[in-house]
DNA sequence: GTCTATAAGGTGATAGAC
DNA sequence: GTCTATCACCTTATAGAC
């Protein structure tokens, strides 16, 4: 692995979990096993490393889904599979979600500077939704809650962890994994029954 | 006002606007009106005047539902209640939901010494759930689920407002303030649709 | 490329006058 | 109670040796 391979994986570490204020060079470094200097000799500032380890995060977090919505053309298909498939990569990336929407949150005109938002095929899904519609397969609903419905009941938990953790499990991290870990069916079931045709 | 509100007006503007790490004394004493020393004369120090804000803004997120749940003991009345209700009052403190949830993520132990955190009547919902299923006015859904639901439907769209924004609107801040105003009514019917029998 | 040493500026906190 | 001045430390960034 070269150094500078080493430096974005501490530096992903460190920014992912503390974002852009609470992280130290220093502990960039250390966790890299390199002194500082070094750091500003790949990256020439601390902004500059930040903004490397934003942009790919925020990549990420975005799913290509172009290969899923050629062959499953199908809303309830998509969301059967998107759903585990999304919360499996959040269950991998647990701190990505809090990261990217804290530092939106902080400087929102960053996403501007970044072409791939365009990337989530949105007005893919809305066809294969007023398909469903149409067809009667589901009731109305317009696509944009459907969208962000879905993503909600996805992400919210993770973001939302240490409260849910003890006010609805009373503390038992136990509890909690145990609700985590069926999750991906209670969404599904949760969207599909609320798609249910009146 | 005396100086020690203007001093807890100002903090907990930069507090819950840029967290712990990005609030800077000079900042809260600026808004204020005052300068620094006097922040260190009220509060002895910045983790001091942090926790007050903390605890205030923790206890005012868990909204005090006792009243409600006597006089409407019935889980869709309920809900229909408490959706418009929490959605409007985070629409006036659209910053307090990230500020808690990025705090508590740096600090997860921070909540237990919150006694207030049993304060949510979790307990006494389950009971109304459990007897609305009983009597086959919804489906069978655990209690946990649906009120994790209701908190994630109700509180990402303001986590998330950049990245909807962006994505979903393409940058068209109408289009999301549009979306919000019709939010209350689309998380009612998404979840009683989704709790009709089966 | 990698290191040590250090500069330059910011930040929380205190001393002391009024 | 409120202010100015200042300390002590931390943090980013650079200089310069190897």
């Amino acid at each position: 692995m070269t150094t500078e391979e080493q430096i974005v994986n501490a530096a992903r570490k460190v920014f992912v979990r503390k974002g852009l204020q609470g992280a130290k060079m220093q502990e960039i470094a250390d966790e890299a096993g390199i002194n500082k200097a070094l750091l500003h000799y790949y990256f020439r500032s601390k902004d500059k490393l930040f903004d490397h380890i934003f942009t790919e995060a925020f990549q990420q977090i975005i799913p290509s889904l172009r290969q899923s919505l050629n062959e499953k053309a199908d809303i309830v298909i998509f969301i059967q599979f998107f759903v585990p498939f999304y919360l499996n990569f959040i269950q991998k990336n647990p701190y990505l979600p809090q990261f990217i929407m804290h530092e939106l949150s902080q400087n929102p005109e960053r996403i501007a500077g970044l072409a791939h938002a365009q990337n989530f095929p949105f007005d893919s899904l809305k066809v294969l939704i007023d398909k469903a519609i149409k067809e009667q397969q589901i009731r109305f609903v317009e696509p944009e809650n459907l969208i962000i419905n879905m993503l909600a009941l996805t992400i919210f938990p993770f973001v939302a962890r240490p409260m849910i953790e003890q006010i609805i499990f009373k503390g038992k991290q136990e509890a909690y994994e145990n609700f985590m870990q069926k999750r991906a069916d209670d969404i599904i079931q949760t969207i599909l029954t609320s798609l249910r045709p009146i």
